[in-house]
DNA sequence: GGTTAGATGCTTGCAACAGGCAACCATCTC
DNA sequence: GAGATGGTTGCCTGTTGCAAGCATCTAACC
């Protein structure tokens, strides 16, 4: 199986370059300015809903201070609401604004109309069946290497979680 | 198209970020040190050949000042080898060393490994499907939007370049 | 019950690094 | 020579992780 694997391996490193381009000229397009790593925080409380930064972190990870500091960003901008858990007060719920999920709806449209007219040539089942690969490949990806499980331990990001309204 | 579309977008932002992950994983292991970057300019040289900054700067979508430096710090690190085009003396080539080779060669090594250990579930065939539709899509994607045609053109890095040899 | 030691959640200071833009030098082409 | 082209460098912006620090919670002890 090496060879497929490093086929695997190969291709992912060029379509990762490649997906840089796309946020950018979603974003641009799109008329936001919204980064990656804000819009994976965004992304994740749509999908996970309220949570903790440092579940956030867990999700995404990444260090919990980088998601502190986006989501001072994205509060200034009014895209997420914080405020301190009841029951703990050192803990805070960070929550999607209205705002929030605008944003998110926008990139939504503005990324499916930038792809669907570079892919005429797939078809819904085609795409949901690379949907499903992808998702099941870096679900395994995740996992904990079983020599060294030094492995940062991460959460999938709700890879199943099907049902999420466009707004 | 919409649904699938919307899955296959937002399990790449997932992916995006288990890879980095995978990344730091794998030069650890492999006790390499060697950035994202540096790493795409050295598979790019082994895919394409000894080349000029410029295309490497095209090949990658990155600024050529980028390209430029991480070239100086390559061939700090005896990685690449660099000699003044005969032709064109403003212009040089670009060439991966032997040790470039090995470094890269050791990279693929440990990241089969690590992989392979997660996928037990994945048939041969299955990553090489996988392969293929990563490629293609990465390919499509890569395509200028036909509106406008804005998008810096990108060249694909060399899709169906098979017959890539470990060392 | 009150007090204190350690754990936990988060923020901030710091340093490292990638990236783009613009200015610059060398060289080529016309 | 004038302009175009290939690269390098300076400058600035932005992101990231680590470590230190602050607030709060938990638990053990008196």
């Amino acid at each position: 199986m090496t060879r497929a694997l490093e086929d695997v391996a190969r291709e992912l490193g060029a379509l990762l370059r490649r997906l840089k381009g796309l946020h950018a000229e979603v974003t641009a397009v799109a008329d936001v300015r919204l980064e990656m790593p804000a819009l994976a925080v965004l992304t994740t409380l749509e999908l996970q809903g309220a949570q903790r930064p440092s579940s956030l972190a867990d999700t995404l990870d990444l260090d919990l201070s980088t998601v502190s500091r986006q989501l001072s960003a994205l509060e200034r901008e009014g895209r997420v609401l914080r405020q301190r858990d009841a029951d703990d007060h050192r803990a805070q719920i960070v929550e999607l604004s209205p705002a929030g999920r605008d944003v998110l709806s926008l990139i939504r449209r503005t990324r499916v109309e930038r792809l669907s007219a570079r892919l005429p040539d797939w078809s819904e089942d085609e795409l949901a069946a690379f949907a499903g690969q992808l998702a099941r490949f870096t679900a395994d990806i995740s996992q904990p290497h079983p020599d060294c499980p030094n492995t940062p331990q991460t959460r999938p990001l709700a890879l199943a979680a099907a049902g999420q309204e466009d707004r």
